[in-house]
DNA sequence: TCAACAACTTAGAACGATTCTAAAATTGAG
DNA sequence: CTCAATTTTAGAATCGTTCTAAGTTGTTGA
């Protein structure tokens, strides 16, 4: 059945990745690799990455992390998200699509980018190209509701 | 003519302003006020008005811009825009608006909130608000057109 | 008017995320 | 294998922002 090549050899799929992005299948990128895009989409820090990185074993500095994070955006594999002035997000979800941002917990939800309109935008600035519209529906946790 | 009113006394404005925001009206809070508030809306990083500040003269340190500029956003004298994770933007218009973000130079334009629609957003997860929807376009200078 | 206290300002240290440096380790070609 | 190019890394550096603690200013009420 066809599954095993969808499902069961993700480690092969990073790889394959890599190797069309030009990237050398190092230790570090095939973990960080799996980690990302094996299971759903992800929405990461690079601390939060370097961390689930130690604790599954893997040995790979933070500076690396950047680097990979970096290198995985250029080729597409990634894109960033700007919610929160204070931390990058990278997004396994390269996709055209919008987020919930929960401001208390600073995580990310996808919202389709066929879900949403967009609509009466003025015309771009002359000299200037649209290069991304981003929405970005902050969330704050609801008060307890009274039962 | 009520033109004195409205448009002779833009420091008695800043004045009122900061009274009926419970903040002393003390030499450095006028100042920056008043570079913020007379004339029409403006997006301001901390830097750039600290620069502005010196370049007209007044005499306020680099703290005392970043505490006014928070206690003007306590105060919902001003926003925050959430477009560039190096910096913070700090925005006149408080009024419900989104906009156009030019990557390149690293300035914000005005979007009327009443020009725009964003339709088709799903629900909010169980147990939160909408605190706001912010919509970024985001612009690259466009190549020079072959003429 | 002015003492007294709270509010405010400030220099400089501290912070936290990110980037840089330059030296050691790894990779892939041949 | 050998060797050059690429990659990784520890730690220093950077940069925007926040904090600290000491001095200054604004307000108020005798
Ligand atoms: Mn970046
Ligand atoms: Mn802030
Ligand atoms: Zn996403
Ligand atoms: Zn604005």
């Amino acid at each position: 059945m066809m599954s095993s090549v969808t499902q069961d050899r993700p480690y092969s799929q990073t790889l394959t990745r890599l190797r069309e992005a030009g990237l050398r299948p190092t230790r570090q990128r095939l973990a960080l690799g799996r980690l990302l895009f094996d299971g759903g989409d992800r929405h990461v820090t690079a601390e939060a990455l370097h961390e689930e990185a130690q604790a599954a074993g893997v040995s790979v500095s933070l500076a690396t992390v950047y680097n990979t994070l970096h290198q995985f955006t250029e080729a597409q594999l990634l894109r960033e998200v700007v919610v929160d002035s204070a931390r990058t997000y990278f997004d396994t979800n390269v996709s055209d699509h919008h987020h919930f941002f929960l401001e208390n917990s600073g995580s990310l939800m996808d919202i389709d980018g066929d879900k949403i309109a967009v609509t009466g935008l003025p015309q771009a600035p002359e000299g200037t190209d649209v290069a991304r519209v981003d929405v970005i529906v902050r969330l704050h946790g609801a008060p307890r509701q009274a039962s």
